[in-house]
DNA sequence: CCGGCGTCGATTGTATACAGCGTATTCAAT
DNA sequence: ATTGAATACGCTGTATACAATCGACGCCGG
């Protein structure tokens, strides 16, 4: 069943690329394609924002139409999101009955930490001579941010730079869909970081500490040794978040 | 809008329900919840499938409304599975202008098959232990049906069977989440597969010869070993994709 | 007390209608 | 000839309306 439109007068010679540079060299501005917003997508934030930040908990169900008459809406757009919040596993979608803020057992959470081990590991290995001295030093102030915070007991603050290091450490790999798995990966956790946090009441010490291992490697030029520092780092994550529970 | 609640009285005409199985022992029946299939569930898979079976090349329009007709259906659903389908990274949707089929370009092949090699490797280290008999066998059986499919010429059967072959490799892990991202990896890369052994008009021999390893190193019980040789196949099939191109 | 049965209300699913955007075409102005 | 505005048309985006489904409640007869 290709979509067979012939029916159209004029063949619209599409073109094969956007062609955005024309002939001036207004590429360097606007490098991404400046889409339009749509409805669809403003709801997809918002409910994606809701849910990472742990406003909406897991089993919690989402009503449609509640969300759209708040945002001033119709249930369309709300409904397009949900359903690709659904394909990236945030809600489930029960037919005609209900959509659900999904949660993690503890299976899949030991999994997705072993995936993010492989991963992170993946691009710290792929970074190998792709390391600006700069990256190194704004690596070495979220560092410094996470210690800052920690030692003020600011939990919430030290929580983000150590999501904003991790991140700046995935990219630096340059492996943009590894990257955007991770960080799928990442924010889908960050309700129970945000829980565990809570409970222990600080940021872990040990982290810092493996951070450290981390950007000492990448310092010294070893990647290799650098991934294997990350992927330990991970599981040794894992291991506190378990005993937390 | 505060909802009317004036609902009219109306005997709802029930016009004969698809009267579904009566009520015998369904005990050990439908195991899983048996979901309600949605239009929207039927398009996906419907377009999806397409995608993946490479009927609708890369940069290929798809028109919602077209599609929708030759479905006999309303647009909704057609654009919810694109919806989908677009955070999946099968096609991009341009507001207000077209949906169109993502391709794959050099970079992000080459990242993808970087991906598959972690995560292949990944789920052959977790799958230390879980290896029944019967899995070998038939992976066996597999591995035989691929150098028959080969030695025939039938390369379109020799790729299906190397797809079985890995979907089962990945799924000894137990890892679900991992298998499902493998699953979205591969598929994506489904169009470009039957391109290659298109034009190169056979399954690659290497391929079946690092197979060949793999299988031995389980057949051993080292899924370390196993591990390493996944992750050598899928960097040299990398290779001789490049090299086809 | 309890199990079947019908109804109701809540919520999602889908069709239809229309509005809005983007592009090509046309045509006037420079 | 090139530029710019006006226009037409195809497509997607969204609102509204209605249908389908589910779960709960209550009625009723045992």
């Amino acid at each position: 069943m290709p979509p067979r439109t012939a029916r159209s007068r004029r063949p619209r010679p599409r073109p094969a690329a956007p062609a955005p540079a024309r002939q001036a060299d207004a590429g360097s501005l606007f490098a991404a394609p400046l889409r339009h917003r749509t409805l669809e997508e403003l709801a997809y934030e918002h409910i994606r924002t809701a849910l990472v930040q742990g406003k909406l908990a897991p089993g919690q169900r989402i009503v449609a139409s509640a969300v759209a008459r708040a945002a001033g809406i119709s249930r369309i757009p709300v409904l397009q999101a949900l359903r690709r919040l659904e394909s990236e596993g945030f809600v489930r979608i029960n037919p005609h009955r209900d959509v659900v803020v999904s949660g993690l057992s503890r299976e899949e959470f030991r999994e997705r930490f072993l995936l993010m081990a492989a991963l992170e590991a993946l691009c710290l290995r792929e970074a190998d001579g792709k390391i600006a001295p700069a990256t190194l030093q704004q690596l070495r102030a979220l560092q410094a941010e996470i210690g800052v915070a920690r030692r003020a007991g600011d939990t919430a603050r030290a929580v983000s730079a150590d999501g904003r290091f991790h991140r700046m450490l995935w990219e630096v790999s340059g492996l943009r869909q590894v990257v955007q798995v991770l960080q799928n990966v990442w924010d889908r956790g960050e309700y129970y970081r945000v829980i565990m946090h809570a409970r222990r009441g600080s940021f872990a010490a040990e982290s810092l500490a493996e951070h450290e291992e981390i950007l000492k490697a990448l310092e010294a030029g070893d990647t290799a040794r650098a991934a294997r520092a990350v992927e330990r780092h991970r599981l040794r994550a894992m291991e506190r978040l378990a005993e937390t529970t």
